[in-house]
DNA sequence: CACCTCATTTCGATATATTCGAAGTATTTT
DNA sequence: AAAATACTTCGAATATATCGAAATGAGGTG
């Protein structure tokens, strides 16, 4: 009664034109299929085929009941998908935190290689500040960071070196007025106009770090919003060199003294995470990207 | 591998909390069930129960392919229940047109009534006006029509007597003026008023009919188009009389002749549809709500 | 700590169901 | 009219499903 055999095999001669043309694609020879539908239909008591010719058609019943049952066959072979999957070691969801400092671009892509390799994982990706990232590491909510910090007690892989500049609006003091044309900014300069901040995501920690030093500060939740405020005129902030190639209205600001943060990205994942195949793949993937864009 | 019995008897020990509750519930024994279970497990390769203490349960695995599974599980005895009824005679939709001019309220719980004895029925409705039904009828879209008109060639069968007066908003001056306190309105007077008429739902055919008498006229595709339309005191129109009570703002005008339009509500329906269970039922409790009205 | 009980598993026998190949039937093509 | 095609029926070999009985193992009890 359970046994959806009849029902796929029924579908089959329908869709491959034939019985025998089905019998093929099921390994099955044809009198094995006639069988299982006529038996079918004897335990539901409804003739679902009919002769066209000396050709197996639907009857009415047979079309309706069968366009029925389509969508029951599609979500078992679903199932029975992410249970292969799992049996090969493909986790059933991926929980990573990449720090939003890390221009998304440069992995975006790797993304798409893994959900099409493991369409049964589900990815969750949180966009972490800061300290949020090794936070949720150690809590064990993801098992792999992508940013600047190290998580105490776990071997960090450095990847890349990330430089943050210091930016503003074309239109923002900072670029218009304060010696624009030499580049002559200070730091003093710096700390006489607003600085955009984005709030460590992390549970309880206050801010802190190099970036404090200006005296008017405008603290965020995401980057997003301190791009746009920035755009905006409101300030300025420091942000990763490679992020104002798609913000053209950005503009950096050229420092006397030539500061620029340097910072390392880090790779962070336990062993959990890098045993499951999707995770692995995942870390390959990042990997191989930051290793093509050294040699380039 | 489509066999579904395997899974269905694995939720059903989780559910049941037992291997021998489960087993008495599908009517087998417990040696069963566990050989089942065992070769599911062995087939995917994964294990998907473990013990707590002496009791069965899920592993992290099992539970979440058990929750994969149970939709299908779900939408499998929908299908199945779908067929079950079909082999028994009811239809898989049900199509009727109901004129527009017949109260819904007489027999409104009645399709609550078959919807709930033939849930994989589907009930089409069509509001049809005037020759719209039997047009559907006659066309083979529908095999019930409710209404005034009787179809050529089909047996009708009259329920009732549809009282059709003449009504207009409270504030209408067929009520406010044309003798209002001795109901002395006559149809002369109606002809001096805009008139709301129904077009007639049928493909091509010229209004036509008793109630044309009116000069000036505006005709609306919806009778609650209509009633909006009197009830601002656009017009009057020819309504049912059961309908006033459920529109307070409407007043009948009380004709100097007693003229009252009457119309027999016939039941029309072709043999294929009363041969369906569900048609059957829907026939029946149609019927059974006119003979109680009848005798109260 | 030994014993008993309960729930599940294993095992072997039996009944049932599935599958195939061969022969049969109907329909279209040549 | 004969041949080819497409499906069905039939009987036998095979595979599997199911059961009951015995074994296992964990928890509670004296």
């Amino acid at each position: 009664m359970d046994d959806l055999r009849p029902w796929r095999w029924l579908i089959g001669v329908i869709d491959y034109g034939g019985l025998q043309a089905a019998a093929d694609h099921f390994h099955r020879t044809p009198s094995t299929l006639s069988h299982a539908i006529k038996q079918l239909e004897s335990q539901i008591g409804l003739s679902l085929v009919t002769y066209h010719g000396r050709r197996l058609v639907l009857t009415e019943i047979g079309q309706l009941l069968s366009c029925r049952m389509r969508p029951v066959l599609r979500d078992l072979d679903g199932a029975q998908a992410l249970a292969t999957q799992l049996a090969q070691g493909v986790e059933p969801v991926l929980c990573v935190a990449i720090d939003q400092i890390i221009p998304l671009a440069l992995i975006a892509d790797v993304f798409s290689i893994v959900a099409e390799s493991y369409p049964q994982t589900r990815i969750e990706l949180f966009e972490t500040i800061l300290g949020g990232g090794p936070a949720m590491m150690l809590e064990g909510t993801v098992g792999l960071y992508l940013g600047t910090q190290m998580v105490t007690g776990m071997p960090a892989l450095a990847l890349d070196r990330l430089r943050l500049v210091p930016c503003a609006a074309r239109t923002h003091p900072l670029v218009t007025h304060a010696g624009a044309e030499v580049g002559q900014v200070t730091e003093a300069d710096l700390r006489r106009y607003r600085q955009i901040v984005i709030r460590d995501s992390a549970p309880s920690r206050l801010a802190n770090g190099s970036w404090l030093s200006a005296e008017q500060r405008f603290t965020v939740d995401h980057l997003h919003t301190a791009i746009d405020l920035i755009e905006s005129g409101l300030g300025f902030a420091w942000l990763p060199e490679t992020l104002l190639s798609s913000h053209p209205d950005l503009s950096i600001l050229q420092m006397a003294d030539t500061v620029a943060d340097e910072a390392d990205i880090h790779l962070v994942f336990d062993a959990g995470f890098a045993s499951g195949l999707a995770g692995a793949c995942l870390i390959g993937e990042i990997r191989a990207r930051f290793d093509s864009r050294a040699k380039v």
